[in-house]
DNA sequence: CTGTTAGCGCATTCAT
DNA sequence: ATGAATGCGCTAACAG
């Protein structure tokens, strides 16, 4: 069917090994051979068959990027980054979809180790922690995301303390006292720090907080629109809502174009994590960047390098975070401050643009409570 | 590292071949024994080794889904419905992207023989054919969306000529007489066909075609803004615009939300291929679905036959269609038939849904309320 | 620098 | 019904 080392070896008169040695580049073959081999090689039009060479090496040259769905954007243009990124440098990528279930994600992972991934990215439920650690010690693995608290393994998280306290206190700035907060559940790492971020820059403001505007839920669109509806059903309604649970962005749009709401003018919308038609919505959706491209890239670099330095015990292992960014479109606006100063809250501060800062989260701003 | 198949034999005291005969399930050993191995095979946790598997047997039972990208709807429910479909009977899925691109695509291709695929659905970019049909001799291989005609290769195609038409025929009925189409390359299939479905319903109507209201391009956001530019710049512009180039849709989106063009009150849109969030855009934008569900479940069902019958020439080549459905939502509407018969125009059709906004342009700022 | 020898883990032939 | 032997294609000792 396909040729193989052997022929190659037999073509060119010379042992297999002394094949193997030259087209496997290791230098200890004469320059003559080499190039005659590689020649050959390519005369007859020979392919390694990674099978045979995994067997031997216990390499399959296979990367496994595990995420929960590809609804979510910012799993989109990680799986692509990756992609890109692995197979420029000779590894194939094996997308998973584990759907944020533990069952599934227990399966998927021990399916890829039995295919002998060369290593793995995984954003993980937070559910096999020691599946996880125990897969760790056969294989690099770098956790995105999510941190799964039940191991230690080297972690590329968003900066979401920081990210939800940048787009609370926005919003805070331009007037807003009672805003609605849409967040994941709380047993998840982004959960807990989009509700912290928002908790710090409340509290920050002097604003006292409203368990009622709360709703920490499942990442999904019905939470964004059951939460979205209890919010705009209280007495005294929000006028901002921060949906920091990204995959339930459309059940808030949906119950906002259910009952004919304007926005910015009716309702701030504040969003988390970007999708391309964001800006194409109108209103323009503000939202706070949790920059997926670069905590792919990141990833990706953490993982390449434990790759090559394998047998370096797990030592190095480290957590990351990616800064996040304020991206102010048209669905926010200020309101009427309709207290007691007058004098206008500081001028927004609008960064426009790019910004690292400083991803130590909470000691950086001010040492409030 | 990991338990072995040996391991397993040792154990059992038996001969390594008993045990695979036993866990492989060739009931060619006894029951007894059979059970016996499978009990103990599990206590020790052993797991057989694809890798070793494969190259015994020349399968990896890994299947590859190569697509264009990860931005494009359609695909994202193509690769989860896939990735499902193909855990279930024990494959794993290995996503590639191909960018639309002639050489990636090529690169991607014999790097996934090289890895012994068991079978590939792929969207061709219709450029390697010639290669395309040389792999089909050693892996099953579908064809999704698109025809390589260079090939004959198994192909599950959406029924574009019948949705084209559809959705044509919609705005026609809608009183439109000028309907700008947006369209894909025309070399590709859908490209081709999605063309003439819009010419058809044109001519049957009796409209004459008016080249000037038809652009074709590539699949990138930047053709639909180009075009939907040109488009609205013509000295009498269309009424309708028919984005059948789903790629583009953001780019028209773009351009009508820069001109603050009102729609569907300026503007009648129709788009091809759905998007989570076209129902909650405002107005909620029409469509026509090409069921990219189930065009991704048959082309599964006809990837698993061929896998199934392998040996069996690649007689039951067939093409199959995927009908297209047009779903109305809000961005159509009926226009005034400005001729011959009085007839007031009917109150626009608008549908039960949502509510209209406040439909001219001015949105963003101004009073509101 | 090169050829020889040995497996990697498993499925499968051939014996028994 | 089971064991022994063979080889898938390749890499890596181990000699020369």
């Amino acid at each position: 069917m396909s040729v193989t080392l052997k022929d190659v070896a037999q073509a060119a008169r010379v042992s297999v090994s002394t094949a193997s040695r030259a087209l496997t580049g290791t230098g200890l073959t004469s320059e003559r051979t080499q190039q005659r081999l590689t020649r050959i090689a390519r005369e007859l039009g020979y392919r390694p068959n990674p099978i045979a060479r995994g067997l031997k090496t216990g390499q399959s040259r296979l990367v496994a990027l595990l995420v929960h769905n590809l609804t979510n954007a910012s799993f989109q243009v990680m799986a692509e980054v990756m992609q890109a990124r692995l197979k420029a440098v000779g590894y194939q990528m094996l997308l998973c979809i584990g759907g944020d279930d533990a069952q599934q994600e227990s399966d998927t992972l021990t399916a890829l180790v039995d295919h002998r991934i060369d290593g793995l990215i995984v954003v993980p439920t937070g559910k096999n922690g020691a599946q996880l650690k125990a897969l760790a010690k056969d294989v690099p693995i770098v956790c995105l995301v999510r941190r799964d608290d039940a191991t230690d393994l080297e972690t590329v998280l968003a900066d979401d303390p920081q990210g939800a306290y940048l787009g609370t206190r926005h919003l805070i700035e331009l007037g807003h006292k009672r805003v609605g907060l849409i967040v994941g559940r709380q047993d998840t790492t982004s959960g807990r720090e989009r509700l912290s971020g928002y908790v710090r820059a409340l509290r920050e403001a002097g604003i006292p907080v409203d368990d009622t505007l709360i709703h920490a839920g499942h990442f999904v669109p019905e939470t964004g629109a059951t939460s979205c509806r209890k919010l705009l059903d209280l007495p005294r309604p929000p006028s901002a809502i921060f949906v920091a649970n990204h995959e339930a962005t459309l059940g808030v749009l949906r119950v906002i174009a259910e009952r004919n709401i304007a926005v910015p003018d009716d309702l701030s919308l504040l969003c988390y994590e970007d999708m391309p038609w964001f800006e194409w919505h109108r209103p323009a959706i503000s939202i706070v960047d949790n920059g997926a491209r670069d905590l792919a890239n990141l990833a990706v670099d953490r993982l390449l390098q434990r790759m090559d330095a394998k047998g370096t015990g797990n030592d190095g292992v480290r957590e990351y975070r990616v800064g996040a960014r304020l991206v102010q479109r048209d669905s926010c606006r200020r309101i009427e401050v309709a207290s007691t100063r007058a004098g206008k809250p500081k001028p927004s501060i609008a960064k426009p643009s790019a910004a690292k800062s400083p991803s130590k989260s909470s000691a950086a701003k001010s040492a409030k409570v």
